[in-house]
RNA sequence: CGGGCCGUAGCGCAGUCUGGUAGCGCGAUUGGUUUGGGACCAAUAGGCCGUGGGUUCAAAUCCCACCGGCCCGACCA
C-alpha cells in the first residue's frame, strides 16, 4: 500500500480529551475518532489493526475446533426475559434498549450468551453432535455508566465471544482448557506481557472463571501474585492468609463505655491505648438486594481489614449490595453512623463475620448506642454467634495462599476471560438434547471473551514510548515502511519502489510512504504511528545505502541496498 | 447517580471576573522559495461563542433551564 493514498491525519498536539497513554497516542495518531462519548470511528490503519488481531483470534480458535458464525446485534426482549437477566440488565443501565414498529421491544446486544444458546439449541439434538465451539467476532453495545479511556472502556465496542456447549462436565473441562490453551497462544502472538488470574465470574454467573490481563499501570482491576507458587487472582477473587492479630486471651467479663463523637477505628485506637486495630471488630451494616426482597444486614469485620463486596454479594447470593445510609443504619441499630455493633443487635437483622474474626475473645465492638463502644465482647456470648464467612480483600504483603510468600500486587486490563458456565443458561432457557438414554438434559456450557478493539489498546499501553506507539509486529497496521524523503529526487523514488517491491514479494507486510512531505514530517508521523521496521530512502541513496530503524529502542544504522530484505526479515523474527 | 470542571474556527487555547469591533498558535487553501527532524515568505478562507429563555440601550461575557463532554467516586464478563 502507498499511504499517499491512506487516510491518515496526524495531530501535533495530543486530545484534550485523553487521559492514559494509549487513548492520548491512538487518539494522536487519528486511528481512532471519537464520535460520542465511548463510540469511535476506527481509521483505516487502525482497522488494519483490529483485522490483523481478530485474524490471529480466528486462526488460533479455528485450530481448536471452533467455528465463526454471525448473530444479530439486535435481540428480542424476550430471550433476555427467558433467561432472566433482562431486569439486571436494564436496571443496572447498561442496556441499549430500543421499540421496533410494532412496539416490540429489542436491545442492542452486550452479549449473546441467549441468542447463542437459542440458536445451538434449535440446530443440536443430541450427545452425538457434541462437542460444539461456535463464537463471534463483532460489535457489542453496553451503556457503560463511565465509558473512559478510549477504546478500554467504550459504549461501542469488538469483542470475539466463543460458547462451547458439551453434554457433561467433563467435556467441558475439555472444551475449557482448549480454550484456555488457544487464549494463551493468542495473547503470547501478539507480544504482550500477560497473565492468568483467577476471577469473581460477576453477573454471568457459573463455576469457575479466569481473567487474562495485560499488566499496565493504567489497568482497571488490581491483581494479587506469588512467584513462587504461581498464584495470580483479581483482588476481588483473591484469598490470603493473614498474620495473627494480638490474642485477646481469656474471656473477660463484658464492659461498656462512653465514648462520644468517637466513629472510626483511628478514633479508637487513640481513644483505647493499647487496643490495636486487629483487636477491634467493626460492624458495618450493609443494604442487599435480592431477586425478591431487599434487607439491611450487619457484618463483622477484623478492625484493621477491608470488606471485599465481590465476596460479600456472592456469600449472601444477592444481586447487589452496598453500604447502608445513615437512615438505615439509625433504622436497624438504633445509634448514629459509627457506633453499629453486635450487642444487642435487633433480631431480624442478620450477623455475618469475617473468617478473620473466629475464635477471637476479648474484642471491641460499637455499643449499638450513639456515643459507646464495648470492651471485651465475645461473640456468642455477649452477642448472637455469627456465621462466619470469607469476605475480606487481600492485600499485597499479606502471604500468598498456597506459598506463604508475601503477595506482590499489579494492575491489569483484562483482556480476556473464560467461564464454565454450567447448565445456567441452559437451563433457565430450556436448552436441552438427548443423552444416551433419551432422556433431555442440558446443555453444559462454557463462555470465552476476548476484547478485540481493548487488546489493541492494551498492547499500545505496554509497548510505547515518549515518542509514540511501538506496534508488535503481529499487530501493527503495517511490518514495515519505506519511505522515500524527497519525492522528487528519482534515484529516491525509484530505489524506495524497488525496495518495497522486493520486501513484499518476501512476504513482508510492507507499506510506501510517497507523501509529498518533509523529512521531518515523515520521520515523525513513523515514530508515532509505530510501524516495527522503518527504511528511509535519502541523501545516500545513489550509493546504494538506506537507513534502518528499529522503532523498539529506536537503533538506526545504513544498510546496503542488497543486504536490507535479510534484515528486515531478521528483525520480524522470519 | 453523587462530587469537581469544561463547551469560543478542523485541533489546542485566550477573551468571561470588570457587558461595548471575536482573537492567538497549529492545521487548511493559493502562489513562490525549500527538502535530513513536524520548513520559510506572502496572501486567503474558515465562528449562530453548545441550545433555549431571561436581564440590559447592548451579552461569548451576567442569571435560569436544558443538551453535550471530561475528571474523581459509585458501577462494570
Amino acid at each position: 500500500m502507498r499511504l499517499s493514498q491512506i487516510l491518515i491525519s496526524t495531530l501535533r498536539e495530543d486530545p484534550a480529551d485523553a487521559e492514559i497513554p494509549s487513548h492520548r497516542l491512538l487518539a494522536r495518531a487519528g486511528l481512532i475518532v471519537k464520535i460520542a462519548a465511548g463510540v469511535y470511528t476506527y481509521a483505516p490503519l487502525m482497522w488494519r489493526v483490529v483485522q490483523k488481531f481478530a485474524q490471529i483470534v480466528r486462526e488460533e480458535l479455528n485450530r481448536e475446533g471452533a467455528n465463526e458464525v454471525m448473530l444479530p446485534i439486535i435481540q428480542p426482549k424476550e430471550l433476555w426475559v427467558a433467561s432472566g437477566r433482562w431486569d439486571r440488565y436494564v436496571n443496572d443501565g447498561i442496556m441499549f434498549t430500543l421499540k421496533d414498529r410494532k412496539g416490540t421491544e429489542m436491545c442492542l446486544g452486550p452479549t449473546h450468551e441467549e441468542v447463542m444458546t437459542t440458536y445451538v439449541n434449535a440446530q443440536v439434538n443430541s450427545y452425538k453432535q457434541m462437542p460444539v465451539n461456535c463464537y463471534q467476532i463483532q460489535d457489542k453495545f453496553r451503556d457503560e455508566i463511565r465509558p473512559r479511556f478510549g477504546l478500554m472502556r467504550g459504549r461501542e465496542f469488538i469483542m470475539m465471544d466463543a460458547y462451547s456447549f458439551d453434554a457433561d462436565v467433563a467435556a467441558l473441562d475439555a472444551a475449557y482448557q482448549k480454550m484456555r490453551n488457544a487464549y494463551c497462544r493468542i495473547f503470547e502472538r501478539c507480544g504482550l506481557d500477560y497473565t492468568v488470574v483467577q476471577a469473581d465470574s460477576g453477573a454471568i454467573g457459573g463455576a469457575g472463571s479466569e481473567e487474562f490481563m495485560v499488566i499496565a499501570d493504567s489497568g482497571e482491576d488490581s491483581i494479587l501474585y506469588c512467584q513462587q507458587s504461581g498464584y495470580a487472582a483479581n483482588v476481588e477473587k483473591a484469598a490470603s492468609k493473614l498474620p495473627d492479630a494480638p490474642n485477646g486471651g481469656e474471656p473477660k467479663k463484658m464492659e461498656r463505655h462512653a465514648t462520644p463523637d468517637v466513629k472510626t477505628v483511628a478514633q479508637l485506637q487513640a481513644f483505647f491505648p493499647g487496643w490495636e486495630a486487629g483487636r477491634m471488630a467493626k460492624t458495618l451494616l450493609y443494604h442487599v438486594t435480592w431477586k425478591a426482597k431487599v434487607k439491611v444486614i450487619a457484618v463483622m469485620m477484623r478492625g484493621d481489614l477491608e470488606i471485599n463486596e465481590v465476596k460479600l454479594t456472592n456469600t449472601l447470593d444477592a444481586l447487589s449490595v452496598r453500604l447502608a445510609t445513615d437512615d438505615e443504619i439509625k433504622a436497624a441499630t438504633g445509634a448514629e453512623t459509627g457506633f453499629a455493633g453486635p450487642v444487642g443487635l435487633r433480631d431480624d437483622v442478620p450477623l455475618i463475620a469475617d473468617e478473620s474474626l473466629r475464635d477471637r475473645t476479648n474484642l471491641l465492638c460499637g455499643g449499638n448506642e450513639s456515643g459507646f463502644h464495648c470492651l471485651n465482647v465475645n461473640l456468642g456470648v455477649d452477642c448472637r454467634m455469627p456465621s462466619f464467612k470469607d469476605l475480606r480483600t487481600a492485600r499485597a504483603g499479606e502471604g500468598c495462599p498456597i506459598s506463604g510468600h508475601p503477595l506482590q500486587q499489579a494492575r491489569g486490563i483484562e483482556v480476556g476471560h473464560i467461564f464454565k458456565l454450567g447448565i445456567k443458561y441452559s437451563k433457565a432457557m430450556s436448552a436441552t438434547f438427548m443423552d444416551q438414554q433419551g432422556k433431555p438434559q442440558p446443555f453444559v456450557m462454557g463462555c470465552y471473551g476476548i476484547g478485540v478493539s481493548r487488546t489493541p489498546a492494551a498492547a499500545v499501553e505496554q509497548h510505547h514510548d515518549e515518542k509514540g506507539i511501538v506496534w508488535p509486529a503481529s499487530i501493527a497496521p503495517f511490518e514495515c515502511v519505506v519511505a522515500m524523503l524527497d519525492p522528487k529526487r528519482d534515484e529516491q523514488v525509484v530505489l524506495a519502489e524497488q525496495i518495497y517491491q522486493k520486501l513484499k514479494a518476501a512476504g513482508v507486510d510492507a507499506c510506501l510512504d510517497d507523501r509529498p512531505l518533509s523529512p521531518g514530517a515523515k520521520f515523525k508521523d513513523h515514530e508515532l504511528l509505530g510501524f516495527p521496521v522503518q527504511i528511509f530512502v535519502g541523501r545516500r541513496a545513489a550509493e546504494g545505502f538506506t537507513e534502518f530503524l528499529l522503532r523498539r529502542g529506536m537503533q538506526k544504522s545504513e544498510v546496503a541496498v542488497a543486504d536490507l530484505t535479510a534484515q528486515v526479515l531478521a528483525a520480524l523474527g522470519r
